[in-house]
DNA sequence: ATTCATAATTATTGATTCAGAATCTTGGCT
DNA sequence: AGCCAAGATTCTGAATCAATAATTATGAAT
């Protein structure tokens, strides 16, 4: 029954692995309450194993549990959306500083790389949203891997995670693409020029447009 | 049995806020395998609500999970301590920047009091380090939770556990009190004058000064 | 008669125990 | 000496038991 047995992950693993999709694709709802039973029955497994997928989802922030009264989806307010971008606004900021001071050539040219692929994304006409975003969350990613902060680099993970369940969620409207690559552009050519300082400036102005879009 | 049964917590909360303890006490050392058995044996509970605590601090970052071959307590190295120090720099300035900016008269006086609990704490000849060092921690909270981002809070809280688990903590230098509670002064000031600019780089420098002490 | 309080029932989470599978170790054989 | 196999150890998952919160039903008082 199951797919792969080539990569022996836990079971947990690819529980909390299939549960974030279905709580980013809104199946499971923001504030609805999660059936450990149902699920449990419906995956073929026991709760053990799914008790502790949800443990990990709530140290994620996904879902939050509450004593004797089980997991719920986590509801994400206008006010945490917007604390959580000014977080993210901060920490990302931050990343592009030091990856203009101190990414090898290679690195800056596998972000322009991925630029690029972006740009192909979002060509007028033949603007393939699902793609954007993948290569977006990659781009982003990618930066504060070469900033070089795993803590840094977890928490903004973490906070990219909460800020998909929010249904103003920015990232979805599609006329944002074109706003949102023209922001990009000035960042990757900022950190071309190694100039940290614009880096930040221009990743902060990213946030605060991707702010105001999901407002 | 238990002794607290006030603060009703879920078991495996209780036991991974335990664990946390022994691995920044270096009581479980780094690198080392966790015995399930002989925990769960130690605590006197079974192994199921140890295992879902080991998996919330493997989402943490504290403990790294091994396919079949159980929890490694996570090597915190110097190179993880100045990344951390680098984050709360960031965070906690930030913080103050907003606190100059946004926080009512009665929040200020509170900091002051603080501050001035911090003054007598450390008064030459008569020097309370543990004193100092609890009052020290509470004026950095109660600062994140006057800039009142519950997710920047959160994660300071967090940073601040790892911080502590460094031996050369800077904070328990008896020779840093003095130039420690200085900065202190300065950031308080820039509070009361309600100058965020002057708050934030004057935070900087006493983050920068205590990875200095540490390193 | 209606409403509120209280008690019993049910349903769900929390925890222990047990069974199965994979890895490592030890001993024997070629 | 090297390799293979059998045993032991330990992790992983399932089934079972216990405790607690929610719900429903019952009864009394206004």
């Amino acid at each position: 029954m199951n797919a792969l047995p080539l990569a022996p992950r836990a079971l947990y693993e690819e529980v909390a692995e299939s549960l974030r999709q279905r709580i980013f694709s809104r199946e499971l709802a923001p504030g609805s309450w999660i059936d450990e039973l149902k699920i449990a029955e419906a995956y073929g497994i026991s709760r053990t194993p799914l008790r502790e997928a949800l443990k990990v989802l709530a140290a994620e922030g996904l879902v939050t549990m509450k004593v004797r009264r089980g997991a719920y989806v986590t509801e994400v307010s206008d006010q945490d959306l917007a604390e959580v971008y000014h977080l993210l606004s901060l920490l990302e900021s931050d990343a592009a500083g030091v990856v203009a001071a101190r990414a090898s050539a290679a690195e800056l040219a596998e972000l322009q790389l991925l630029h690029q692929e972006l740009e192909a994304a979002a060509v007028p006409g033949r603007q393939d949203r699902e793609q954007f975003f993948r290569i977006n969350e990659q781009f982003h990613m990618r930066l504060l891997e070469i900033a070089n902060n795993k803590w840094s680099r977890q928490m903004v993970a973490d906070l990219r995670k909460v800020m998909k369940l929010n249904r103003h969620n920015s990232l979805l409207k599609a006329g944002r693409i074109d706003e949102s690559l023209a922001e990009h552009r000035l960042v990757m050519a900022a950190l071309q020029q190694r100039d940290g300082a614009a880096a930040m400036a221009r990743m902060q102005e990213h946030f605060r447009n991707g702010l105001e879009a999901a407002a």
